[in-house]
DNA sequence: AACAATTCTTTACAAATGATAAGAAATTGA
DNA sequence: TCAATTTCTTATCATTTGTAAAGAATTGTT
């Protein structure tokens, strides 16, 4: 559990007091490859950091999947999206290698905002960074080439080639695999 | 300055007092078309809302001016990326009409978080939706034709034809002013 | 080890988009 | 109002990306 609370001093201190508080509406699990942590169709109710291998976000475009995010880690996972407006999210959340997470009751976390004015601040300042990430990421997308942006990515997290099959990082880029083999190629 | 704090209410109500503190750091001011609000190159230290008008973000990639985003009536804008990072914005705000702002100064506003946690409260709440949009939006980016994606802005907000230029628009969708001219000529 | 399934690459062709240029339409400013 | 500027459209050609199919390489399973 002591990973998170490392994680959280990035962005604020917290009393022992708030952290016991986290610590009891928390719960550290284990999964294997390939699961599928939150399914398409329910409202997103956890946030999970993620101590030990790798996730994805992913949706359905028609009957092709395709990958939101990914996160390493020490890193935090959640679909925002659902999670603030507290409708049934179309994303799922799926573990790409065998993770090590501790996942956090997010309505109780909501609860605790209340009576702990710092676990509130922690989490507004977790969540300002993530927003700050994906304004980025529309950059990203938004006036680069595929071959700019994959470029982008294999220097920003060069493992993420040996970690992530490229279909999965095609479908992270906006581009079909055959057009991400392309790029290869060139390179 | 009532127009603001209707617009607050469908986040959070918040006190008389705390109402007071927020017009305390707020000014209105009315531009002319075409104003930059906020140049290129500083740390974003000031949130607007707009009562009357429209605004955009947009950036320089290599001497093409972009469009982030657009903001009306009754909505917020602000370069967030720069807001919460501190950084200097590569983004400026610029207003399209004659508009009529309410400008919040943020640094003395994320003062006012430590005295008043429903202020806090209450900008976590719109800053989280803000949030949203901005996922949403990649949604729509990511895996839309150009095609699709200018006939969702048509729909979702239809009189933006009438008040912005092709030319912005199409930065919008991240095309070309050509390329937005031959998807109208098809429908 | 051997087979099956999946992933990755390559090729050929089609569709979409970009770049450039030229002209029409609309807007701006004196 | 008239000229100048900007915006918008259209056309042509080049480039990029998608689609489909086939085979190579890798991975997983028994």
């Amino acid at each position: 559990m002591n990973s998170i609370f490392l994680y959280f001093k990035k962005f604020h201190e917290i009393s022992t007091d708030s952290q016991n508080a986290i610590s009891l509406i928390s719960t550290t699990i284990s999964v294997k490859k390939n699961t599928i942590l939150q399914p398409i169709g329910h409202a997103c109710k956890t946030i999970y950091f993620i101590k030990k291998g790798l996730a994805r976000i992913y949706y359905f475009k028609d009957d092709l999947e395709i990958t939101e995010s990914f996160a390493f880690e020490n890193s935090i996972i959640a679909r925002a999206e659902s999670l603030f407006s507290k409708n049934p999210s179309r994303k799922a959340i799926q573990v790409l290698e065998n993770t090590e997470l501790i996942a956090i009751d997010a309505i109780a976390l909501f609860k605790l905002y209340d009576s702990y004015p710092e676990i509130e601040r922690l989490f507004r300042l977790i969540f300002e960074n993530a927003y700050i990430d994906t304004i980025n990421r529309i950059e990203n997308i938004q006036f680069h080439t595929a071959d700019e942006r994959y470029t982008f990515l294999i220097t920003e997290s060069s493992d993420i080639i040996k970690r992530v099959s490229l279909k999965l990082i095609a479908s992270y880029l906006g581009i079909t695999p055959v057009s991400l083999s392309r790029i290869r190629a060139k390179n």
